[in-house]
DNA sequence: CCGGTTTATGTAACCGGTACCAAAGGAGCG
DNA sequence: CGCTCCTTTGGTACCGGTTACATAAACCGG
């Protein structure tokens, strides 16, 4: 009964605590292994009794199964990835809410991942493939190929705000529609002469915002500006552009590539004595909480559900849905407030 | 050599990919599993020449060790939980960027869990707790037992913004002496009839902030409110007792436990004709973006060095720190605005 | 009272790495 | 030339679960 004792190399013990494991209870219950296990996965058929003994084990030794070992095992790590630049913004915040929470109902764990614009992005990313199953992917935080990688190790990616790529999912909002119908709205006001603030080269997302733009103005048969003013995301980057805007002529209204943008311009603008809407109108995009108090007219999109979606695919192909990639467009919104001027 | 064809069960094989495993890379590379573990480690001693065949092995099968694997033979995660009521306030995304990117640097990676008020959410904590090598808890989003529990298996704990419990190291921000400072700075203002909204019962942050809002009032002979007036933290909760607010006469001053509370209220009384900072005066709490457009008097803590804090201080206890508890206080600063009144 | 099921449990081979221990082969030295 | 010592490498027992397969016990109608 008691074996074991002499030729065992004795078990290895590190340095930290002895974790109780599955083999402690299945002797502390008189049974096997495969008794414990079956008792705990609940399911199987199991004598009554019997699994009151483990229970009780269960509960004497405090035991908790060990989900590594149990992952390894079941060749599936119950975890999904997200992957995005910078959670800095209000804006990220919302998708890692919606994914986070349908993967949580889905019984999914979730691995957050920022790049933060580190060199070591894709090794990270590549990493991060490895610990989960399925990944989300948000803008151009990733090279191409390093999600062609992901993919091509069959792991599950879905892309978020971002060109497709062969073999994955995506889902985005809506753009070139919503952009129009901000011009449009503007030229109601009687503004012709726009501006973009924001750099199309930078992300997917603007670029068809400044598409829809200047398909709108042409459409209207009004100015189309030859480039957009390039840009960041951030507040700072909407102020740095204010002193060149006034310098080369304010046009009748600027339309930012995001709230923060149109926010921090707003403010080094006024700076210079220059208001909003008063000497220039102002729109935004993505409806930030700051933009209801700041007055800014802007675009919203429905990030948390673009979170949830992406979950949900992910989950589909996890559980092998083997169809063709589906690609989600969401609708946007046009958010009028004050910031465009007073109502013509 | 060529053996075990006739007795093996014949690997099992999941209806998935067939992964390449360390086994395969040997073969390939005419070593044996050894070997190519301490290639892959690049530290030990490897002949040059073998380890190029390993590497070409490697290459050539696109093997990735399995991070399961892995952890499971060194028992480590590599992996920090972090757990928060819910990501949708403009404020926790900062405590969780901090905390990510600490993580990351320190080879760590980052599960979150948001616990929306979920009745399994006690489960669901001690879920992840067997996923992780450390783990930091925001505030009163789980229960002090199940704490005590996580801690009891050995996983070390980070609280944040919460009271202490016996065995985990915790950060919060200072709160008593800011909302007294808040105060003073009012008192300053001339205001005198003071109310504080938010719920004391609720959390430690705002427990602390009403004793030091009363302290204050109390120091400087003023008059000290009853009670709390109590709300939760949402823009909502602060526009729902604007009615009553203004029912019961209006105070000089509200003091709100956060901003988003301030800024519903705004919103709210000026609905009802009543004007910050004429009719009344108000000030918030942590600084959020919109604070900043509101023009709202508030007090900015210092997010996210609270979460890198607990990332650092998680991974000093993962690699064995025992000394005694750590109870981290941030300071906080007052940030003046217009909410609070005209300067005197 | 017996062969045939059905139910309950045990045995052991995985999952994919890590690392201890031993052995092989080469170099250096008396 | 024999003998240590050191560098490389291989064999294998783990880590902590799951589960296919075998086995034993209990049940059942004829």
């Amino acid at each position: 009964m008691d074996n074991a004792e002499p030729k065992s190399p004795q078990r290895r013990r590190t340095p930290g605590r002895a974790s109780v494991t599955i083999r402690d209870v299945a002797r502390h219950a008189g049974v096997s292994v495969a008794t414990v296990s079956r008792a705990l996965r609940g399911s199987d058929l199991v004598h009554p009794a019997t699994r009151e003994r483990v229970d009780a084990a269960i509960e004497a030794l405090r035991f908790t199964p060990s989900q590594l070992g149990r992952s390894l095992a079941e060749r599936r790590h119950a975890a999904n990835g997200i992957v995005f630049p910078d959670l800095s913004g209000p804006f990220y915040a919302e998708v890692v809410l919606g994914y986070e929470e349908v993967a949580a109902t889905l019984g999914r764990s979730v691995l957050i991942l920022s790049t933060h614009n580190r060199d070591s992005a894709d090794e990270m990313v590549l990493e991060l493939a490895g610990r989960v199953d399925g990944l989300a992917v948000f803008g151009r935080t990733v090279h191409d190929d390093v999600v062609a990688e992901v993919v091509q190790r069959g792991v599950p990616v879905v892309l978020m705000a971002r060109t497709e790529i062969e073999g994955a999912d995506s889902v985005r909002t809506e753009n070139v529609v919503a952009a129009a119908s901000v011009v449009d709205h503007l030229l109601e006001h009687g503004h012709r002469r726009m501006a973009f603030l924001g750099d199309p080269v930078d992300s997917t997302d603007v670029a068809e915002r400044w598409a829809g733009f200047r398909g709108a103005l042409a459409q209207a048969g009004a100015e189309v500006p030859e480039q957009a003013i390039p840009a960041g995301f951030k507040e700072d980057d909407g102020a740095r552009v204010a002193a060149d805007l006034v310098a080369g002529g304010l046009p009748d209204v600027v339309v930012c590539a995001n709230d923060e943008l149109a926010l921090g311009l707003t403010v080094a603008l006024a700076e210079q004595g220059i208001e909003v809407p008063g000497d220039v109108a102002l729109t935004g995009w993505d409806d930030v909480m700051a933009a209801r108090y700041a007055g800014l007219t802007t675009v919203r999109q429905p990030m948390r559900e673009m979170g949830a979606r992406a979950a949900r695919m992910l989950d589909a192909r996890i559980s092998g849905d083997r169809s063709e990639p589906r690609h989600d467009v969401l609708t946007t919104q046009l958010v009028v407030r004050s910031s465009c001027g007073p109502h013509p």
